[in-house]
DNA sequence: CATACGTGGCA
DNA sequence: TTGCCAAGTAT
């Protein structure tokens, strides 16, 4: 087991290694608070990868914190779209909205300011206190936990209390004073490049001081949280065409998705065929009485704790009705051309499935017909 | 403390 | 194909 005297020599040799092994990225140019703050916000939960891209796009539109304040919110989630946990840009927009208000728009530079805003939590907090301001305070995340559950051979669950306040104690201890920019994003770098979830110990500058390496086991180390199952649902949507118009309708500003376009539709209950599905969903959302002219095909799409199967439809008026709905599930409508359908927000799902449609040439007629 | 929240890549 | 997970936060 590693002992409190090696820890200097250990952080000493992580620095060395990140100063000439670090991924050049747009944010480390020249390390600006509102651009730390951003690209914390956005990598969380995200890789990489497609963080950087979305980065170079967001700051091109929005260079400034008062650029977030000022934007719609449609404008910020359209720049989102497609990265996922959209209550991270809501929270982003409210937070600038704050800075702008209560810190005369300048990012503030105390711990306990930064933690107060919203969508910043512990880890991000720690993140921009130390790679903005360079202050001494630790911050941990899921490669810091890594790196740690594998030093220290933790062979219970780490996200267990006793677990990462050891592990909170122990890089605070580790942390060389004045350095806490480069030491925290070291940590962090190793575990995304070389402690990542299949090791490569070869190449690692700490093999020395890691007991899971000694013991032969580092790719059993972080030991996981027990999780449940993955669940399936069916879910049953469509395309309701009318006057070469498609309907969509706005969700309400809570819940997942909130203030995205969709097209109606829901869960598949039970001994309930798809089609009945939609037809009902369509009249108990918008009480339009539709009917289906043809099936188009079946979305499967993954999430984390759920596998959903989507049923989408072609439909139009059951009647002659008019083209007005009564909203249940959603605070606005419109009848948009395939065109205008590719400018709104989509959920990933749905835009999937548009991505399949625009190419079928069944579209095309229907769209014609009144 | 458990759970919800999105998505795309990978084995 | 299915299951797991990648720079977390809010409730």
């Amino acid at each position: 087991m590693i002992s409190p005297d090696q820890y200097s020599t250990l952080a000493n040799e992580l620095l060395s290694w990140f100063a000439t092994n670090k991924r050049a990225l747009p944010w480390r140019e020249d390390y600006a608070p509102y651009r730390v703050w951003v690209s914390e916000i956005m990598l969380q939960q995200t890789q990489m990868e497609r963080g950087v891209a979305y980065f170079q796009r967001w700051m091109e539109a929005l260079p400034d914190i008062m650029s977030v304040a000022q934007a719609h919110e449609d404008t910020l989630l359209k720049l989102w779209e497609g990265l996922g946990y959209y209550s991270r840009v809501r929270n982003l927009h409210k937070a600038a909205k704050i800075i702008v208000a209560e810190h005369g728009g300048i990012f503030p530079e105390k711990y306990s300011a930064i933690r107060a805003l919203p969508g910043i939590g512990d880890y991000t907090a720690g993140a921009i206190a130390s790679i903005a301001f360079n202050q001494d305070v630790i911050c941990i995340d899921a490669n810091v936990e890594r790196v740690f559950s594998r030093i220290f051979d933790i062979d219970t669950p780490v996200k267990q209390k006793h677990n990462m306040e050891f592990i909170r104690k122990t890089v605070a201890a580790m942390l060389p004073s004045g350095h806490a920019r480069e030491f925290n994003q070291a940590l962090m770098e190793l575990g995304a490049l070389v402690c990542s979830k299949k090791p490569h110990c070869s190449r690692c500058p700490l093999q020395q001081h890691c007991e899971a390496y000694h013991l032969g086991i580092p790719h059993e180390r972080p030991v996981p949280t027990p999780k449940k199952g993955i669940q399936h649902i069916d879910v049953a949507t469509g395309f309701l065409m009318h006057k070469g118009k498609i309907y969509i309708q706005k969700r309400p500003d809570f819940g997942v998705w909130a203030g995205f376009w969709e097209l109606p539709g829901g869960a598949v209950e039970e001994g309930e065929a798809p089609e009945q599905a939609v037809v009902r969903e369509f009249m108990e959302e918008t009480e339009f009485p539709v009917q289906i002219e043809d099936k188009i095909l079946v979305v499967k799409h993954g999430y984390t704790t759920y596998r959903v199967t989507m049923h989408c439809y072609f439909l139009t008026f059951a009647q002659k009705h008019s083209a007005e709905p009564v909203l249940h599930a959603a605070t606005t409508y419109q009848w948009v051309s395939m065109d205008e359908l590719n400018d709104v927000t989509l959920p990933a799902g749905h835009r999937k499935l548009l991505d399949h449609l625009q190419n079928d040439m069944r579209l095309k007629p229907l769209l014609q017909n009144s």
